[in-house]
DNA sequence: AGCAGCTCCTGTACGC
DNA sequence: TGCGTACAGGAGCTGC
């Protein structure tokens, strides 16, 4: 599912594909996952305007047009966004049937959003923070700014959670979802239920590293396709840091530490999997 | 405040 | 074979 590492990779991939582009037409096979505004503004509103750029904020990719509007893009559990044109590979894979939105730019080229569970969402904004979700969003781990010391003080905001709730939620850091909450606590060595407030100065430091470390190679890797998932990058291709997981997914594999076998259990709804003698509660 | 449980949605896997 | 059910889970929601 994408997280920050594969919407990095997939805003990456929209940079180099369709910056400088101009939107001819747009055809909406699915209109509810425009969140913002209504379908009739959102197309006349985006209809010929050129891509100036492309960036992401958390989870969201957004789209700057030559206009006061930006196209922000949330891909929920299994959205795509696809530009088939460099690489005609993998395109097979990718079901037309979930094809929801499709704009077509004037050189005829097409980007594509596919979405298989719609939980997808796309809204066009002046004001980025018009987003209500977007306006909430906490720091961002992989810029210079995010150091161990600002990493402290949003921990402290929220002493008393549960350090797992407290990496998904995306109002503290933004980019975490299930996958590498797993693989960062595991690297750790935090079982995901400590309390906050009783990680030691050495937990906590190294927690702060291993956020910015594997994040930095899922991005390296053009992050994370686990099994038959869903998630491709704008060509279509698979992410390659599924094969550096090291404890998500990989319930009764051996503990690459201490050789014990590698468990499930539900916390908050979620899978959460750890080693039972490496993260000790 | 925080968490359980539900919702959105489809595809896949598994038990009978 | 086929049907019912559980599960996958980002995020927003309700209600305890």
């Amino acid at each position: 599912m994408p997280e920050l590492p594969e919407v990095e990779t997939i805003k990456i991939g929209l940079q180099k594909k369709i910056k400088d582009k101009q939107i001819k037409d747009i055809i909406v096979n699915i209109c509810k996952i425009i969140k913002k505004p209504s379908l009739e503004e959102f197309i006349t509103k985006i209809k010929d305007k050129k891509i100036k750029g492309i960036d992401r904020r958390g989870k969201y990719i957004i789209i700057y047009l030559d206009s006061e509007d930006k196209l922000v893009v949330h891909l929920g559990m299994t959205g795509l966004l696809i530009y088939p044109y460099d690489n005609k590979i993998t395109e097979k894979e990718i079901n037309p049937k979930h094809n929801h939105l499709i704009f077509t730019f004037t050189d005829n080229t097409q980007l594509v959003f596919n979405d298989v569970r719609r939980f997808g969402k796309i809204f066009l904004v002046s004001n980025i923070d018009d987003v209500e979700s977007i306006a909430k969003l906490g720091v961002e781990p992989l810029e210079s700014y995010f150091t161990e010391e600002i990493f402290i003080q949003v921990l402290n905001k929220k002493k008393n959670c549960k350090i797992k709730s407290f990496l998904m939620k995306q109002e503290f850091i933004t980019g975490l979802g299930n996958i590498y909450a797993n693989e960062v606590l595991y690297r750790s060595n935090i079982h995901p239920l400590r309390i906050i407030s009783s990680l030691n100065k050495k937990e906590v430091r190294n927690l702060h590293q291993q956020i910015k470390l594997v994040l930095v190679e899922a991005v390296k890797l053009r992050g994370s396709t686990v099994a038959d998932e869903a998630y491709r990058d704008t060509d279509g291709e698979k992410g390659k840091f599924a094969e550096k997981l090291q404890v998500y997914a990989q319930k009764g594999e051996p503990c690459l530490k201490c050789g014990r076998s590698i468990e499930v259990v539900r916390i908050e709804g979620r899978s959460s999997f750890i080693c039972p003698k490496c993260q000790k509660l």
